[in-house]
DNA sequence: AAAAAAAATGTACGCGCGTTCATTATCTCA
DNA sequence: TGAGATAATGAACGCGCGTACATTTTTTTT
């Protein structure tokens, strides 16, 4: 193991005191170029580079994003396209701003115990993933808000709170991609939901039934899965496996299904595969839409109509944001606002719900 | 901002020095069950977590597995499947372990400078992806291999070293993807190559021209893509992007092209989709085979046959060696071995090379 | 040329923790 | 019951750095 090599060491070779050799590599304070020079020399002699532990340390700041990523049973989770993509863009603003970025992976039996994550200085801020509207969740976020800890979440609402969040159009999405199918002269529409306990799932819920109620096809106090006729309802959990189980579940009545729209692209391709296995054929049997224009919505057979989501933007945004709050606050004293945005989302038409008969 | 608890005020609430909340803490040394009570309920109170900066920093140890990310023009790294997937898989190895893993993104410009990410003490270890056989990358890896750090590349032979390695078997890979295609019948064969400046690609290329050789249809002394047929021969970087050039430069000689083995699912579906606008259709008028075995081989039109690796199994093994040399060898003393693994590889048969003339 | 101001550098301390060594409390066995 | 052994705890230091404050050197002004 080599020798790490200190200020100290830098400082004598230098004939400088260790404060110089600190100053000279953090650039602060009034300092004579010759000396600047003799530190610069001896540093690359010895072969010097500051201990970013200690720095840390000493700083009291780790120049570290963290960033919570769920557990996800039996899926690598970099290999999902929302995933993938958030986290890309999070890499890049990450990247800019200098700082490094330390991942955490939820275990499945803990708590989501966040805080700890700050109070150990590991990190200066955070953007969290496939958080829960969950009591201790909510419990949790709270306590890093009281602390004053800059945190973000991505795709997760928490009505009644004001923590950051970035978040995306997916009520309108929804509606866009149901109206769509409506206007295609569809009527009879089946839905097929992800995972309840995300807010984004409920949003394209409320955006299907909004364009299934303006088209007369819902009565107008239907608000809950529960006043949808059951043939067209279905749940999964954003995996290909769940959409293939719904195959299973929804073939039995294709008869009275015209078209689907599917939470996710994903799920979406379960589904086509599954119905497949039925003798059902996407594009002639049945019409479908999925949802986060991911790159196998171009490349499956029909190609996917979806809607397009911007989450490598959310991703950058909630990084940028993030970080500007690192310190409590902006370079002239007052601290930001909370913020909350919520990007658009975009239809986009391919061939799996064309009318093909 | 909430005030940070340290172990000194628990002490003082606990009645008993800051060292023996250290103990409880790191549960070392022998301890009186009730003084161990009292302790762990102070710090309950007070609602105190050790910094981890500040173990870090004493331990010299950061906890901290680097994960260092090549540059990769205009495309989202995380998306790739090649990365979200060896990226799973480190990161569960990480999650196993109780480490955390830091994620270092290349920049453009910039020299990898290796060495600096080990000096700044933010990782105990590293697992270097996308490296290239340059002489400066060689010259850095040499420095960290001198240094003791532990680190290893993933996908990424240098010949002539002794660096810790994970590989896959690209050329048997390779050799068994052509050779599936000259089974079937094909004679005019095209290779599609990635990248030069990594091994794996001059692996693909080897094993395609073992297969050829073999078959009768190359000279046995032909070595480089030099000895290729130019209209055999095609260069791309594992981008879709490049995989559309490769069909314009391909889409001229394509009567003298049976089938096509690519490089990468990617650029196979980027030509396939190139190919397709010259109205050559995949599986009726030429063949092809791809590689990575990523889920878009399983939805494309027609399914893809591929070559399949264990890119999650690499990057859990390689992050589980590297993590078991941290502090320089094993409990019993000694310093651990170099190590080399090459992982088999597994053709994937589907539509997409079937004969249907 | 002396006084005042500014620039340049040095001294010294603390960040929170792990850990060694010294000290005190408790137990064991005769 | 007392001596030795062992368990339990405390005191003190250093990890490498940033930085407030003190000191010295240089420049500017009168």
């Amino acid at each position: 193991m080599a020798a790490i090599v200190t200020r100290k060491e830098v400082a004598e070779l230098a004939g400088v005191s260790e404060a110089t050799v600190s100053r000279v590599f953090n650039d602060v304070g009034p300092m004579k170029e010759q000396t600047r020079q003799r530190v610069l020399q001896a540093a690359k002699t010895l072969n010097y580079h500051p201990n970013a532990i200690a720095q840390s340390f000493a700083r009291r700041r780790s120049g570290n994003l963290g960033v919570v990523l769920p557990y996800v049973p039996k899926v690598h989770i970099f290999s999902t396209y929302y995933f993938s993509e958030v986290l890309s863009g999070i890499g890049e603003q990450v990247k800019a701003s200098g700082y490094d970025m330390l991942l955490k992976f939820r275990v499945p039996g803990e708590e989501s115990d966040y805080s700890s994550i700050f109070r150990s200085q590991k990190v200066d801020a955070c953007v969290i993933l496939g958080a829960t509207d969950t009591p201790s969740e909510r419990a949790e976020l709270k306590k890093l808000e009281d602390g004053g800890f800059p945190f973000c979440l991505i795709n997760q609402h928490m009505s009644g709170e004001r923590f950051n969040e970035v978040d995306a159009d997916h009520e309108g999405g929804s509606y866009r991609a149901v109206r769509h199918l409506l206007d295609l002269g569809y009527r009879n529409i089946a839905f097929l939901s992800g995972s309840p306990e995300f807010s984004n799932s409920g949003d394209r819920l409320r955006g299907y039934m909004q364009a299934m109620r303006e088209a007369g096809l819902l009565p107008a106090e239907a608000k809950a899965p529960g006043d949808l006729p059951p043939h067209l309802y279905y749940e999964g959990n954003y995996s290909l496996t769940s959409g293939i189980k719904a195959a299973a579940a929804m073939h039995p009545h294709l008869n009275r299904i015209e078209a689907v729209f599917a939470s996710n692209d994903r799920m979406a391709i379960g589904l086509m595969q599954g119905l497949r296995e039925y003798g059902h054929v996407p594009g002639r049997d049945y019409a479908i839409v999925g949802y986060d224009d991911s790159e196998a919505a171009r490349v499956t057979d029909p190609p996917l109509t979806s809607v397009a989501v911007p989450f490598y933007e959310m991703g950058r945004l909630a990084a940028e944001q993030v970080l500007r709050r690192v310190g409590g606050g902006n370079e002239t004293g007052g601290a930001l606002e909370s913020f909350s945005v919520k990007l658009d989302t975009r239809l986009v038409v391919r061939q799996s719900c064309r009318i093909l008969r």
